[in-house]
Parts: C-alpha cells; structure tokens; sequence
DNA sequence: CTGATGTTTCAGTAATAACAGAAATATAGA
DNA sequence: TCTATATTTCTGTTATTACTGAAACATCAG
C-alpha cells in the first residue's frame, strides 16, 4: 500500500473531510470514507494511518462508525490476517444510507419532540394559542417531507435519477 | 414580554438547539429562531437574553447570522426605539432558504473542488484511472442532484406539496 | 451638543469535541 | 497453551468552537 497519497487523492481527502465536518460529521471519520472511496481495493487500518497520519484508536473509533452506518464493511484477503476494509461504491445507495441514518438519528427525535410539544400546547389552553399554531405547521412539514422522502427513497437509483429528471422537467413546464 | 417560557416553548427551543448542532448549526442560533418562530410578536434582543439566559452580545451575533440567511429581519414597533426582530413563518420557504444557503456555503465548494479533482486526476494519467472513476460517479450524482434540488426549489410551496405527495403516488405504484 | 439608550466588536475564558498513546483485550497459528 | 500480532477501549491532552463581559461605537431625544 501506498504510504504517500497521490496529490489528487490527497485533495479529495482534504476536501471531503472539511465537507463532512461542517456538516456535523467528524472530520477523520469523513478523511477516511473519502480514502476509502477512491482506494481500489481493500485496505488496512494501518494502510489508513500511513495515509492519514493520525493514530491508530483514532482510525478504529472512525471504522467502527462507518461500519455501524453500513456504508463500511470488513473483508478478509487471504494470505493476510488482518482485517482490510472497504466502503460501498455506489454513490447512490450510500447517499440513501447517509440520509436514512441521520434522519433516523437526528431528524426523528426532532420530529417526535415537536409532536410531544404540540399535544402538551394544546393541553395547556387558549394562553399557548400562537404555540400550537405554529407548532402545527411545522408538524404538517416533517409529515409531507417524511412522505415524500420515504417515496423517493424506496425508488432504485435508476428510477430515482429518472424522476430528478422529470422533476427538471416538470420545473421548466411550471416556470419557463 | 414574558422573562420565563412557558414549559412548551422551552422545550421547542431547546429541542430545536439540539438539532441545530447536529447539523453543525450554532446551539444558540437554533435557539434563537426556535424562539423567534414561537413569539407572536416581534421581540427584543434584550427579551431574547432573558428567555434564553445568554450574553446579550451572543444574541447580537445569532441575529446577525440568522439576518445573514435572510429569514430573521428587524422590524421597528412604534413608541419603541429598540430593534425588534421577527422570523418568517412560513416553514416551507424558510426550508428554502436555509437548504440554498447552506448548499451555497458547504456544498457547492465541495462539488467544485471534486470536479478539480477530477480533471487533476485525469491528467496525471493512468495511474489515477481508479481515482478518475470514482469521482465521476460522484460528479455525475452531484450534477443530477443539483438539477433535482434545482427543480423542487422553483417551484412555489404549494405546488411542491403536491409534488411531494404526487412523488408518494408514484413510489406506491412503483412499489406497490 | 450631550447624555441616555441601544448595538456591535473584540479579547479572554469556558465548554465541547477530537485525538494520541498506552493499556487491555482478542485471535490465529505454532 | 503460548506467543506474536491485531484490534479496541480508555484516559489524559490538545484543538476547536462557543460564549461572556467589557469596551467601543452608533443613534436618538432633548
């Protein structure tokens, strides 16, 4: 394995990590999905250390993490007793991963909180009026985009480009 | 104003902090528009110290930046020489405008720098041809996800509802 | 102009999250 | 079983980000 990155691998890293951490992402955790993304094949945890340059409990926390999102997975290549890891590579699929784990993780207790929040406004009377108006259309948000969300993502990918595109279309009709 | 929530409104506003942060959105700025969305009326930065129990000059800056996204804005109420500020309420166009912003800021970065890599990748010849592929899978996603998003985001609120819940009808007859 | 009120900027501090390195644990082959 | 090697967990440190309070700046009424 390559101790030294290539200059445009490097870049990608870099820039996937930064993308990654502005969105809530850990920085290493994101730099390692990128290496793994544009390594052709499997490749160790120490491989990752060498081309990172950060520690080794640091890259096993970020494996662990990736592999609990189901975009990493452990392989064993023979001849090698340890382990090498590999990410998926259809962009598509893992995108739907991605989304489908933070809505989950993030989104949904969101969701529930304002459900809650909304019965305890109503339940509190006429004082908390603007509340719960406000609260119900947030709710009706989250429902239809949960709706929709769930529509898209049942679609293959090749559906689902194909709808992009029709929506493009369907754009350019109601706005010309 | 009030100088104590009511329990409901402190849950929201709390709630919706947390969430912001996970999405790599400043607690307090979350907290503030959360507040802001409640509030039947235009409130104070001085109000909004109370209720959130944080430094006046903290509130100076979530303003700011929420003014920066452009779904805050101050407003003057007569017989009071104060600032006081209001949010949109309506939650659709207010998505909007925060997904543009931070596609603006976070995303489209991101997309320019893989399409650099990119061409980097392909002059440096066949030893990048790995890298080459992988990244115009991730070049040809962003671009249909773009010209979606594109599509979705000119349509009014209204008409994207529907689209939504059209979207919906499709995925069930496709996957019944 | 001047004082009172309101707002923003800035430098230092505190809180949080990321990380390294060591220690502990597990596993495979001899 | 024992030893070498691989992996994970844990604790203390570092870096980053958020935040406070004070000072500077702005604006309005008198």
């Amino acid at each position: 394995m390559p101790t030294a990155l290539s200059p445009q691998v490097s870049a990608f890293v870099l820039h996937w990590g930064e993308m990654g951490s502005r969105w809530g992402i850990n920085r290493t955790v994101a730099q390692v999905h990128a290496l793994l993304y544009l390594s052709p094949k499997p490749i160790t945890a120490e491989d990752i250390v060498d081309a990172l340059q950060v520690a080794r409990s640091n890259v096993s926390t970020s494996l662990k993490e990736l592999m609990g999102w189901g975009i990493v997975r452990r392989v064993h290549v023979a001849g090698d007793r340890r382990d090498h890891f590999e990410t998926m590579t259809d962009v598509w699929a893992m995108f739907r991963i991605i989304l489908d784990e933070r809505k989950k993780r993030e989104l949904d207790p969101t969701v529930s909180a304002v459900r809650t929040c909304l019965e305890d406004a109503r339940a509190a009377g006429p004082s908390e009026q603007v509340t719960v108006e406000r609260l119900e259309a947030l709710a009706e948000f989250f429902a239809v985009m949960e709706g929709g969300y769930q529509s898209l993502r049942a679609l293959p990918p090749a559906v689902l480009v194909q709808t992009l595109k029709l929506g493009g279309a369907v754009g350019r009709v109601l706005n010309p």
